[in-house]
RNA sequence: GCCGAAGUGGCGGAAUGGCAGACGCGACGGUCUCAAAAACCGUUGGGGGCAAACCCCGUGUGGGUUCGACUCCCACCUUCGGCACCA
């Protein structure tokens, strides 16, 4: 200990840990964060995406989160604003269940003590959340109305007609009146006519309702963790096939699952995110996962007249299609393949179903096989090759191409590689072309010819490199014509022609293809050249041109020719479904969301299995099915639930007397997180998911802040989640979240290692975790609040450094010895007058404001050390005191109080100002007292500052003319040389260019 | 491969068409001390110049627009994120 402390009593010196719990028990007791229900004054809800509590706790990574949105809810308090700002607890799923299993230990005993856990460190950080709103996703309170959304989705469909949900009921209505008839589906949907529904019986009822039921079970190829034991959704599994959580390979089997029609939504899921203030990062990526294409279905006939319906988004290519590809799945394969090729197909098929989806989209190399069947090109009946092969995908459009190798890469790279004809029938946008004149094909007049005629070429070897145009191709072709004596040139990448010495051939059919392939085989004297195109590529100087994919002019296309490209997909469509061969089409790359679990710690799926094979849903009266206590946690070796293995549990007797077995999947915890946030508004009704008063003032939320991680998995669900129940009239929003930030990473902190920074996410398993724990206990909430909030721009990731909090913690000393004891050091004396002081005060409170408005948190607290700086400045001057000095501390304790609760309640009380100081209204800043009177003005010369002037702060431009012009500074860089112009900026600048 | 974001002192970063480097860290010098730590006061982009005045250079690279560019446009390089045979 120092002399210099020694003097003085403890409690003179800022000591965080003697003033933070006094305060937050303070606070706590009185309840001053409570939210009250909806009122007359405006509403402010501002969210952080609600935690899995780990047993491991909070890092410093977690509270970048939590401590800027709390400055934002504190802000918004003290601007009169009812505020709600909660937390709850997501609390069912794997990690918890993992770690009951480890510890053997009940699921629910263990996330209640991590969330515990959880809530003290974000109680001693001084987070202001309303703990009477806290909810935890796995209790039986919550979990009713994750039952009861989900019937909502069992016991719908989704109209198009009105682009919304509707009760099943009114599908039924439908069906037994007129069919499919009027429901507008897909061509590649079973259709069926109101006799036909009229005489299935239930079982089969259910089963043509599947396809409608925004709830359904349904047999599917699904991602099957090894690790978890349990199927994931697609959005859980990354690009290398490997699971979000575990981290396992994921493995391909068919299954039973349970599924949400979130493709039913797909159209207004993109569409909305017009409407909603997020990062546009996100929206790119939800708009890429939901892949929304438009294009059109095709009607191709097989020669036994089967309907092969294919989707393309390249309609006015149609006339290109020079052969189709079927997935190895396609139901039809089997109906196609010609007796000589089924023992081929048989194996490719059984290959392609037992590699993996990873292996196969490993594979760049194409595979595939001819199955000895053809299709009839609808709109110039040439008779195409169906082929198999993988790259095409039995889950995305309908499972068949038209391939128009010419125009699509994997069309391309496939037709080289097994000789299919390629026939451009898109122009170059820019309509080039390229020739090769060979050695020795050629009398020695052309050269002189072609530079005659001034086209661009150059020789090698003899051969004649020509760069021309697809317009200039019928004139140069004959130019060519007449001089070629024996082999052959071409036009290639436009205009498209195979000159020989006796005809000029136009690559524009497959007819042409092959009489130009024929005679390329006979000169060069075997069978090497498939087609036009495999000898083009051959070439290097065609390399970059025979291929392209941009949208253009038709060419090679009968009708449509010449067609501006929008106009031609358009009036092919028209052409299409005038005459039964297709229709438009919207297609996405989006699956429907798979939320079966075969797992225990979820909520339970409200749905019994009758022995008849029917499915009867739960009553709204019989919810909430609650989870049974089991004795083991551990998934079966079967990879069912361990639910099954509970008797009395599964078995039940339905009213009406049948034996039935309850579903024993559960919901993946994404069902959960989907609605939480509505709960907030009404966190104990036991009646409702909310009250619909409170749902209405409260929702949507403001401002919703988390990681960036959760992009497209639980934003996407959530949305799906509000429009189902906006359809349903639940609720009256149809975006759940207005605004999105995602905060940046913190790192752990830099180390460097032989010379290199090394930079890595904190992780318990390299043991670089920082905990705010020990930052607060060593330097106090306040202090890791302020650097959490000065470390970086918030959206940033940056590793944390530990020298960080120690600066935060000087400035909040220097606080709170200017405001305690301002005369005990001195600096240099300065000049400051009390009126500067005062525009100081009024500036920093906008600039403040609009930090915090623009989520500028590290700008926000600069502005509040250049105050505190400032302050210092004006002790130096004399002004302690004084009116503008009274002023100035008390507005910076209300600035500092949303960053720094702590110090700034304790400085406030000591300054015998009236408790509390976070419920003090914000102070308004005056424009007037925050303008300028005097601005310092640069004078430049051709753009080099020369000088610098005070002037008053309306001086016009005419006045700062006159002053630059006066200038030694500005008059010797001039040097009698004549002035070209001179721009003047008032309040800024003068520029004199000479 | 495609889409998106970012490249500024020794470090985190500020400035969104007008004085580049606010604020903080670190470093250096000083005050206090027997000494050290803490605290306080000052200096701190690079080069030239005398530690002055002053001059030149400088925001990933190369071009462009402009009186003026970290900022806008074009091309490229690097890093990070996302997607990836989606017809």
């Amino acid at each position: 200990m120092s002399d210099y402390s020694a003097e003085r009593k403890p409690m003179d010196r800022y000591d965080p840990a003697a003033i933070e719990k006094k305060w937050r028990d303070r606070w706590a007791a009185d309840e001053i964060y409570r939210t009250h229900p909806a009122d007359e004054r405006p509403k402010y809800y501002i969210l952080d995406f609600y935690p899995y509590p780990s047993g491991d706790g909070l890092s410093v990574g977690h509270c970048r989160n939590y401590v800027p949105t709390d400055v934002i809810a504190r802000y918004y308090r003290m601007k009169g604003y009812n505020v709600l700002h909660p937390m709850g607890w997501d609390a069912f799923g794997l990690p918890a269940e993992n770690a009951a299993i480890k510890l053997k230990t009940n699921p629910a005993i263990l996330i209640r003590r991590f969330a515990d856990n959880y809530k003290r460190q974000m109680n001693m950080i001084g987070v202001s959340y309303d703990w009477s709103r806290e909810i935890s996703s796995s209790t039986p309170e919550y979990y009713h109305w994750t039952q009861w959304i989900f019937l909502r989705l069992y016991n719908s469909w989704y109209d198009p007609r009105v682009d919304q949900a509707r009760p099943i009921e009114t599908l039924e209505d439908e069906l037994s009146q007129n069919g499919t008839a009027n429901l507008r589906l897909p061509l590649s949907e079973p259709q069926l006519t109101a006799a036909e529904w009229n005489a299935f019986d239930p079982l089969q009822r259910q089963e043509y309702l599947r396809r409608f039921r925004l709830a359904y079970r349904g047999e599917a190829a699904v991602n099957w963790d090894p690790v978890d034991k349990t199927v994931i959704a697609n959005e859980e599994v990354d690009a290398d096939r490997r699971a979000w959580r575990s981290g396992a390979l994921v493995e391909r089997k068919i299954l039973k699952q349970w599924f949400f029609r979130i493709t039913a939504y797909a159209d207004r899921l993109d569409r909305d995110l017009d409407t909603v203030d997020w990062p546009s990062k996100i929206v790119t990526m939800q708009r890429n996962w939901i892949g929304r294409s438009e294009g059109a279905e095709v009607i191709f006939h097989t020669e036994q007249d089967d309907e092969i319906i294919v989707f393309t988004t390249r309609p006015d290519t149609l006339w290109g299609a020079t052969f189709m590809v079927l997935a190895p799945e396609h139901p039809l394969v089997a109906k196609i393949t010609g007796e000589e090729q089924r023992a081929e197909v048989t194996a490719y098929v059984a290959r392609a179903q037992a590699t993996s989806a990873a292996a196969r989209t490993e594979e760049k190399e194409k595979t595939g096989v001819f199955t000895g069947g053809y299709a009839i090109n609808p709109v110039n009946g040439a008779r195409i090759p169906i082929w198999i092969a993988d790259y095409v995908l039995m889950g995305y459009g309908t499972g068949a191409i038209m391939a128009v190798p010419a125009h699509d890469e994997r069309d391309f790279a496939f037709a080289l590689k097994f000789g299919l004809p390629i026939i451009p029938v898109i122009a170059r946008p820019d309509d080039a072309a390229r020739s090769v004149v060979r050695a020795g094909t050629y009398r020695p007049e052309l050269v002189a010819a072609l530079n005659a005629a001034q086209y661009s070429f150059t020789e090698n070897a003899g051969d004649l490199l020509v760069t021309l145009t697809g317009a200039q191709a019928p004139e140069y072709a004959e130019l060519v014509h007449a001089h070629l004596t024996e082999g052959h040139s071409e036009v290639a990448g436009s205009g498209w022609l195979m000159i020989f010495p006796d005809e000029v051939i136009a690559l524009d059919s497959v007819a042409a293809d092959e009489r130009i392939a024929a005679r390329l085989r006979k000169e060069i004297g075997h069978d090497a050249v498939p087609t036009c195109m495999a000898y083009l590529v051959t070439t290097p100087f065609y390399r970059d041109i025979v291929y392209h994919d941009n949208y253009g002019t038709p060419i090679h296309s009968g009708p449509i020719n010449g067609l501006p490209g929008d106009q031609a997909i358009h009036q092919t469509i028209a052409w299409l479904e005038q005459n039964g061969f297709g229709r438009q089409r919207l297609n996405y790359k989006m699956r429907d969301w798979l939320i079966s679990r075969q797992r225990y710690w979820g909520t339970p799926i409200p749905i019994i299995h009758a022995e008849d094979g029917l499915e009867v849903p739960l009553h709204d009266d019989e919810l909430p099915l609650t989870l049974p206590n089991v004795e083991s946690y551990e998934p079966t070796a079967t990879g069912e639930s361990p639910l099954t293995l509970i008797d009395d549990w599964v078995n039940v007797t339905l009213p009406d007397g049948r034996k039935g077995r309850r579903e024993t999947d559960t919901m993946g915890t994404f069902a959960c997180s989907s609605w939480y946030y509505m709960r907030f508004a009404d966190a104990h009704n036991s009646a409702a998911l909310a009250d619909v008063q409170e749902l209405a003032y409260w929702l949507p939320v403001d401002m919703y802040v988390g990681g960036a991680e959760h992009a497209v998995m639980h934003l996407l669900y959530s949305r799906f989640w509000t429009k189902l129940l906006y359809d349903l009239n639940v609720i009256a929003f149809f975006e759940p979240f207005a605004r999105l930030r995602n905060q940046g990473l913190i790192m752990a902190p830099a180390r460097e290692v032989n010379g290199e920074v090394i930079v890595e996410k904190m992780s318990k398993s390299k043991g670089n975790v920082i905990t705010p724990d020990e930052v607060v206990a060593e330097h106090g909430a306040d202090a890791l609040r302020g650097y959490e909030c000065f470390i970086s721009d918030f959206e940033l990731s940056v590793p944390w450094s530990t020298q960080g909090v120690p600066g935060v913690r000087r400035w909040l000393d220097r606080v709170w010895r200017i405001v305690l004891r301002p005369d005990d050091d001195a600096g240099q004396p300065a000049t400051l007058s009390e009126r500067q002081v005062q525009r100081i005060v009024h500036q920093t409170i906008q600039r403040v404001e609009e930090n915090i408005l623009n989520f500028k948190f590290n700008t926000m607290v600069s502005a509040l050390m250049e105050f505190t700086n400032a302050l210092y400045k004006a002790r130096d001057a004399g002004l302690v005191g004084t009116p503008a000095w009274n002023e100035a501390i008390e507005t910076l304790l209300l600035l500092i109080a949303p960053v720094a609760p702590h110090i700034a309640e304790e400085l406030w009380e000591r300054t015998a100002r009236p408790y509390s100081i976070h419920q003090q209204r914000w102070p308004v800043a005056d424009p007037e007292l925050a303008a300028e009177e005097e601005i310092e003005v640069v004078l430049q010369v051709n753009g080099k500052v020369r000088d610098k002037l005070v002037v008053p702060a309306e001086a016009d431009e005419e006045q700062l003319r006159e002053l630059a012009m006066t200038s030694d500074r500005v008059q010797s860089f001039i040097g009698g040389k004549p002035i070209r112009k001179v721009i003047v900026v008032p309040g800024k600048l003068v520029n004199v260019v000479i």
